[in-house]
DNA sequence: AATCAATACTTGACGAAGTTAATTAATACT
DNA sequence: AGTATTAATTAACTTCGTCAAGTATTGATT
C-alpha cells in the first residue's frame, strides 16, 4: 500500500465499506452473518474482506464461539484490528485544547491537555502541532502508525473543505483550518463541528452504534443536538439542523438572545440557570441545589423539564431509535435527570415514548474522541 | 414487455432510477445535463435511457431550446411521456372515497367521489372497485393503459406489505388492504399513510420537487407533518415521525388528548378552535372571524402562531429546503397565514428563517393525487 | 472408524452496470 | 467550405457483484 493511499478511504467498494461499518459498529461477526445482515452473498464478503485482511485492518478471531445448533464448520469471525492504525483527535475550545490518541475502534489510548493563551490562527496551529507531537512522540510511540488528525470546533464548519466558516468562541471567520493544520502537522486532517463529531462517535462507537436513526443531545452553555436519520447525518439545507436549544416550549418564558421566546436554551442553558437562580456561577447554583435550596432546586427542575420537552420534540418529529443526553452540564446529572425524563414522557407521542433515553455525564475527553471518530470514519469509508 | 413486468419497477439499475427521478422532478433535460447532475458519464445515460425510450416511457423533445453559448450540436432533451400509463389514486376517509386518474407526471385527468356508507372492509373494497371502474371505464377509456392503484389512508400503515395496522376513522385493525384491493380490482396496489402520500406527491411533483430535504405540514382536524431528509422519507424507528401536532409550545396551554399539554393540535386543531371560539362548528367560527369578532379572531391568531412555532421547530431541527403548509384547515387560509408566518419567523433560528414557506389551501382531490403519486413512484423506481 | 449431515468459507465463470476514449452528429462562426 | 463546439453514440474494458460448485471443519449416526 503506497503512502498516497493514506488520502483515500480504505473501502474501495460499497461492499467493503458496509463490511467495515458493520464490524466497527456491531463488533466481530462471521462472514456469513455479515452477508445476511448486509444483503450480500457470502462470496462477496470473502472477496471484499481479503484485501482488508492483507492490509492488516481486519483479522480472524479464533473460532471459540459456536454459532449454529452444534453441527457444521465453526465460524471464524472477522474483527477490526484495533492497533493497526492510530488517530489523533483534538477538540478546540476558546481557552484550551483537549487531545486524545484513539485506536481504530475509537478507544482512547492517550490524553493530553494544553491551554490556549491566544485564539490567533497561527498560535492555535502551533499549539495543535505541539499537542499532536506530545501525544504521538510520548512514551508509547504512536508516531509511526498515525497518519490522521481530527479536529472538532464549535460553530459553522464545512467538513468537506475543512473550512471553519464561523466559530464564536475562537472568533474565527472563514479559516481553512483543514489545509493549515495538514501543512503544520503533516497529517491528513478532518475538521468537523463538535456536536456532529460527538454524534458520529456515539453513532459508530457508542450507544447509538449501528442504529438507523439516532440523536445526541448536549447540555451545557448551549443546548445542542446531533441527528442521524436513515443512517445519514442531518445537516440542514440552510446549514441549520439540530437546534433543539431554540425550540420554544413556553409561551410565557424568557426572551432568548436568538430573538425567540421560551427557548429551551433560555431556560436550561448554563447562564439562564445562573440568572434564574441568582447565584454567582453554575457551581454555586449546583451546590445550593444539592443543599436543598428550594428556589434553586425549582430552577433545575424547570430546566430539566424544558430539555425533556425539547427531546420529546425530536422524538415526535424524527423518531430516533435511541437518544443519548450528555454534555458538561450533566455534571449536575442528578439534578436534571428525573425532570428531563418527566418532560419527555409527558410530551412524547404514542410509541415515541418507547425511545430509550440514555442520560449520563460526559468526560471532557469525549469531545476529542469525537474528533478522532470522524477521522477514523474518513479513513475507513468515503465521505460520511 | 411481459405482463409480469408490471409488478417490478421500471428502473432496472441505479442509473435508470436516477434518470427517471430527475426527469420527473426537474422536467425535461438533455442527456449531458442529466449526466452532470447525477454524476454519471453521458454514455451511461444513453445506455440507461434507451430501453425506457423503447418501452415508450421516455421520448426526445424537439431541440428547440438552445443550451450552450450558441455553437455545438443542440441537445434533444429527454422527457417523460405523460400518457404512457395511467394510475388511479384513492383517498379513504371515514365517510367518503375520493378518486382520481393521474398520468405519469401526476397530472389529474379525472376525478370521482363516492360516499362510504359503511366502513366494513368488504363494503369499502366494493366501493373502491366501483369507483375504480367508474374512473377507468368512463368516457375517456383509461382501462387499457392503467395497471396500478394507490390507496391513501390516515393512520398506521405499512407500505411494504400493504397492511393497515390501525386506522382511527375507519376503525380498522390489521387489514391487509393491499392484497385485498389487488384481488378485488385486478390492479397492482400500493397502500400508504395519507400524509406520507401527500408528502411524496409534493416532493416528486410539487413545490418540493427535487429537494434534498422537504417538509409538508397539514392543517385540519389534526396537525400532521411529512418529512423528507437526505432525499428519503422519514418514518421513525418506533413508527412515529412528523408528529408536529404534539409538540408542546405553551407551558400554560390546554391539555391534549395525547396526555401532553400545550400541544399545537390542542391549540390549532379544528376541534380546539371550535371549543376556544365557543361556536357551533368550524364554519361558524370562520364566519364569525371574517365578520370581525375579536374573540374568534384572537383564537385563529393564537392557532396560527402555534402552527408557526411547530413549523419553526421542524426548520430548526431538520432544516428542510422548503416547507409547504396545507390541508383542509387552510380553507380559512386568510385567517391563519400571517400568524403562521409570525410564529415561524420569531422562532426560526438563524438561517433556518431563510427556509421558504408555501402556505396555501389544498383541493381535496390532492389527497387522492398523493395516493396516485405513491403508485407512480412504485412503478418507476424500486422501493421509495 | 467411517460415513453423513450441517454449516462456513473459497473459488472461478459469468453478468450487470458502469467507465474511458474514439467516433459520429448537428449546429454556429468565420 | 472549413473549423470549432457541443451532444450523443459506440466499442472495449473495468469493477463488483452473483451463482454454482467445490473445499473445510465440525457433530451425529451407524
Amino acid at each position: 500500500m503506497s503512502p498516497a493511499d493514506d488520502y483515500t478511504a480504505l473501502a474501495s467498494s460499497p461492499a467493503s465499506a458496509a463490511i467495515l461499518t458493520a464490524l466497527v459498529t456491531s463488533g466481530p461477526q462471521s462472514r456469513v452473518s455479515l452477508a445476511r445482515k448486509l444483503g450480500l452473498s457470502s462470496a462477496a464478503v470473502t472477496k471484499s474482506a481479503r484485501p482488508l485482511i492483507d492490509a492488516g485492518y481486519l483479522s480472524e478471531l479464533d473460532a471459540t464461539e459456536r454459532t449454529g445448533p452444534g453441527a457444521g464448520r465453526p465460524a471464524s469471525p472477522l474483527t477490526v484490528r484495533a492497533d493497526r492504525e492510530f488517530f489523533v483527535g483534538v477538540k478546540l475550545t476558546g481557552d484550551e485544547l483537549i487531545g486524545v490518541v484513539c485506536d481504530l475502534t475509537a478507544k482512547i489510548r492517550a490524553v493530553a491537555h494544553r491551554p490556549l493563551p491566544s485564539a490567533a490562527v497561527d498560535d492555535v496551529l502551533a499549539e495543535i502541532t505541539a499537542l499532536t507531537g506530545e501525544l504521538l512522540d510520548g512514551p508509547d510511540d504512536y508516531r509511526g502508525r498515525t497518519r490522521r488528525l481530527g479536529l472538532a470546533v464549535s460553530g459553522d464548519v464545512d467538513r468537506a473543505s475543512g473550512l471553519v466558516r464561523y466559530s464564536p468562541f475562537l472568533r474565527w471567520h472563514n479559516v481553512l483550518l483543514g489545509k493549515l493544520a495538514a501543512a503544520a502537522t503533516g497529517l491528513v486532517v478532518t475538521v468537523e463541528n463538535d456536536v456532529k463529531a460527538l454524534t458520529t462517535a456515539e453513532h459508530w462507537f457508542g450507544e447509538g452504534a449501528g442504529a438507523d436513526s439516532f440523536a445526541l443531545v448536549t447540555v451545557g452553555q448551549g443546548i445542542g443536538c446531533g441527528l442521524v436519520v436513515n443512517g445519514r447525518p442531518v445537516s440542514g439545507s440552510h446549514g441549520v439542523a439540530g437546534e433543539i436549544g431554540h425550540l420554544s416550549v413556553d409561551a410565557a418564558g424568557p426572551d432568548c438572545h436568538c430573538g425567540g421566546r421560551g427557548c429551551v436554551e433560555a431556560i436550561a442553558g448554563t447562564s439562564a440557570i445562573v440568572a434564574a437562580a441568582g447565584t454567582g456561577g453554575i457551581d454555586d447554583a449546583v451546590a445550593r441545589a444539592r443543599a436543598g435550596d428550594p428556589t434553586v432546586t425549582a430552577v433545575f427542575a424547570r430546566a430539566g423539564e424544558a430539555i425533556g420537552l425539547g427531546i420529546a420534540a425530536v422524538a415526535n418529529l424524527v423518531g430516533p431509535a435511541h437518544i443519548v443526553v450528555s454534555g458538561e452540564g450533566l455534571s449536575a446529572y442528578d439534578l436534571f435527570e428525573p425532570h428531563i425524563r418527566a418532560g419527555f414522557e409527558r410530551q412524547a407521542f404514542g410509541a415515541a415514548a418507547d425511545c430509550p433515553l440514555s442520560i449520563r455525564p460526559l468526560p471532557f475527553e469525549e469531545w476529542a474522541r469525537g474528533a478522532a471518530a470522524v477521522s477514523i470514519q474518513s479513513r475507513l469509508v468515503p465521505l460520511g
